[in-house]
DNA sequence: TATAATGAAGGTCAAAGAAAGTCAAAGTTT
DNA sequence: AAACTTTGACTTTCTTTGACCTTCATTATA
């Protein structure tokens, strides 16, 4: 097993006591595993990214320290506003295009991807029109919401 | 025998133990076989296919691997034999059953099953019944194709 | 007291190293 | 001849390392 893998396990398991955030030192960390201090950079940059849902901080000099959140997804706060901007009613391209966003940004699976378009689907929902789209929003948004 | 098909034999072997996913190191084992790493590749790209029920993932750098993991194809089976015994009409408490059964079996995540679940509730389908349980046997069924 | 020096952190970046991937040519089998 | 296998040169990706930079707190000095 890689170094850094072993480091980014180690900084996991400080947040498995139910610790929202959890502060480590830089030279300190190197030194117990061995390793260049900038390695642990390397494994924060890497393995703390906003995108894996870590916020980090740090601060220089005497007494400095890094400091690493747990967020509550941006994923869900972008998906929210999304479920809040749909109407009363929606088409299935509208449907469509939303969907493409949130797969180039990665907000969902190919999989939910696929489960949304099929469950939102003119084929699936073959009702008159002015039932059919009022049921794909609800349809839409109670999914989005369990993303 | 081909070197291939030793290596072959070889890295099924390391299934045998009751192993579901199996790691090796490609310049290891080629060493260890006294062959060019890319014969790996090869073994992998011509024996362990998706069609053959393998699923391979890999890593580079430092500590790299490759990662074979053996997919239980008996998955769309079971699902595809659901699909198929799901009549024209549905109520959400039969979804609930099939549905748990499907993570009890570990065929669905908890986010599918919870998007299976909410597109195909009594709350989201407020329609008449007649209609609503016959249009959720088509959500439900297309969905699970799509699983 | 205001400022300068010092030392203690953490940050950056690029080079070196370690694997794995690709692809086409050469060799074998069928 | 067609299909499959072996080989190796070259590429891409990820990790490790180290030299040098910036920031902050504390202490010494004008």
């Amino acid at each position: 097993m890689r170094m850094s893998d072993i480091i980014e396990e180690f900084i996991k398991e400080l947040f498995d006591e139910g610790n929202e955030s959890v502060e480590i030192q830089r030279n300190e960390l190197a030194e117990q595993f061995n390793c260049v201090p900038s390695q642990i950079n390397y494994v924060i940059s890497t393995r703390f990214k906003p995108s894996q849902g870590y916020y980090v901080e740090s601060k220089r000099g005497g007494g400095g320290h890094i400091t690493i959140k747990k967020v509550s997804n941006t994923k869900s706060d972008y998906i929210m506003h999304i479920i809040n901007n749909i109407g009363k009613e929606i088409t299935a391209s509208e449907v469509d295009v939303i969907i493409s966003d949130f797969l180039t940004y990665n907000l969902i699976t190919k999989t939910e991807a696929k489960l949304l378009k099929v469950a939102t689907s003119d084929n699936v929902l073959a009702l008159p029109k002015e039932i059919r789209d009022k049921l794909r929003a609800r349809i839409f948004k109670n999914m989005l919401i369990n993303i």
